[in-house]
DNA sequence: TTCGGTCAAAATAAGCAGTG
DNA sequence: CACTGCTTATTTTGACCGAA
């Protein structure tokens, strides 16, 4: 339902997912900082003022978003304030790096970014964003997934695992003993994968996905 | 007339030396 | 370090403008 409220809502929400203020945002879009004050939205008359096509294009341009992510901010604010939290987003690709984990798997440091997620009760969340195609069908390229470092891990979880190599990924756990760490992918493609508990650095279980 | 966007001006917020 | 006083940038409001 394309209401009065979530069209407004929906560029807040742009906004905020870029750092930026209503105003911030209308000025790097090449619009007048003013465009979206609150003294916009609805009229002296108390009449809704609406933004033009023209400008939500602008925009969705000037921040990089697609028109799908702008649709998506559309359809979850629908009106209705959701509780959100902000958490951390990285590349599978770039999490092999040192710096953005601590040893116990959990996020540290900079070099994270932030994006806004439904609450999920877990303030130690994160998300990873995924990239090759051994998770096929399951989880695709670009898909967002979020892990909780905090949450227990059992066979059959679908996790993020990170190698004392610096090699992270995206598998299923098929066997946990005291002393091997069994991995699966998703696509049969793949083989097994079997490690030495030593060899993996940490292990979090996905919680949540965006698909 | 109506509807969005722009203009001008005022209110807030954010730095930032200088001082005790 | 904390506190002023000052300067600059950002945000907001309400009047106004041009297109349809």
């Amino acid at each position: 339902m394309l209401t009065h409220r979530a069209i407004w809502a929906a560029i807040d929400g742009l906004a905020e997912r870029y750092d930026l203020t209503a105003s911030g945002l209308a000025r790097k879009a090449g619009l007048d900082p003013t465009t979206f004050n609150r003294s916009k939205r609805i009229s002296r008359d108390g009449k809704q003022r609406w933004p033009s096509t023209e400008s939500i294009a602008k925009v969705i341009e000037a921040t990089g978003a697609s028109v799908p992510e702008f649709m998506d901010l559309l359809s979850e604010s629908g009106g209705v304030p959701r509780s959100v939290q902000r958490v951390p987003l990285i590349g599978l690709a770039q999490a092999g790096k040192d710096g953005f984990f601590d040893d116990a798997g959990f996020p540290t440091g900079e070099g994270w970014e932030k994006v806004p997620f439904p609450e999920i009760g877990d303030p130690q969340a994160y998300a990873l964003e995924i990239s090759g195609d051994s998770m096929l069908p399951v989880y695709r390229d670009g898909d967002i997934v979020i892990v909780s470092p905090a949450a227990s891990v059992r066979r059959g979880d679908r996790v993020i695992a990170k190698t004392m190599q610096g090699e992270v990924m995206c598998k299923l756990l098929s066997r946990r003993t005291l002393t091997r760490i069994e991995l699966s992918s998703f696509n049969p493609a793949y083989p097994e994968r079997g490690f030495d508990v030593h060899d993996i650095a940490w292990i979090a279980r996905i919680v949540w996905a965006a698909q």
